[in-house]
DNA sequence: TGCCATTTGGTCTAATTTTGTCCAAAAGTA
DNA sequence: TACTTTTGGACAAAATTAGACCAAATGGCA
């Protein structure tokens, strides 16, 4: 299993890529095709990328797909748990939910 | 400790509150004042209860905010975790950022 | 069976939220 | 200083969601 650095935010985690590849917003926004300050603002966690964009991306840095769509996930819920001050216990609620969801979906 | 059933759905749960209470819609939606049709379509998950309302469904029934609370937003994760066909493990990860987060923000 | 209460479900508008763009200001660098 | 890069505010456009209204369906029971 490969080591994997894990990022506090999927804004961090990008900002890393861009920079290992040694590129600037600019570079990088042309040739995903959006906005410099749309990029730069993801690169803040201001705004959220879409699913595409996450794709596209992944493929500009060849990175594993899935892994960035997963991390953008937890990001989205770590920062929901933060701004409703949640009991950080609903996590475990929520995966008893999607184990139940699942089954019953199977038994249909 | 007390034994607390927990429900797939924040509607189920609030629709067994009703049904437990012997009230209709009618008479709850009048009562916590919104639509009848509304209070249906929460009961049926096929509308997202305002933080508001959920502390008025509390106090109307006299259960734990909090935990109503709690209850709707491990729904919502559980929901974008199947919807999006996410590996369960994200949450482990959410878990993760969160306690960083907190630290982090504690040290500021 | 027919009546009334209750619940469901579709449609629509208004409100809210979010995105993406533009541009000027700030920061960094040579 | 001149140039590149990044930041951040403002705003219109797009997307999402709530809430209202009403008709249809369902259920109980006299």
């Amino acid at each position: 299993m490969a080591i994997v650095k894990k990022y506090s935010s999927f804004g961090e985690h990008l900002r890393k890529l861009r920079e290992d590849a040694g590129q600037t917003l600019k570079t990088v926004a042309e040739q995903i095709r959006i906005d410099i300050s749309l990029l730069a603002k993801i690169e803040r966690n201001e705004r959220q990328p879409t699913k595409q964009l996450i794709k596209q991306i992944a493929t500009f840095f060849q990175v594993d797909e899935k892994e960035l769509q997963n991390e953008f996930l937890s990001d989205q819920i770590a920062y929901k748990i933060l701004v409703e001050e949640a009991d950080i216990n609903i996590l475990k609620v929520a995966e008893k939910k999607v184990s139940y969801l699942k089954t019953k979906k199977n038994a249909d």
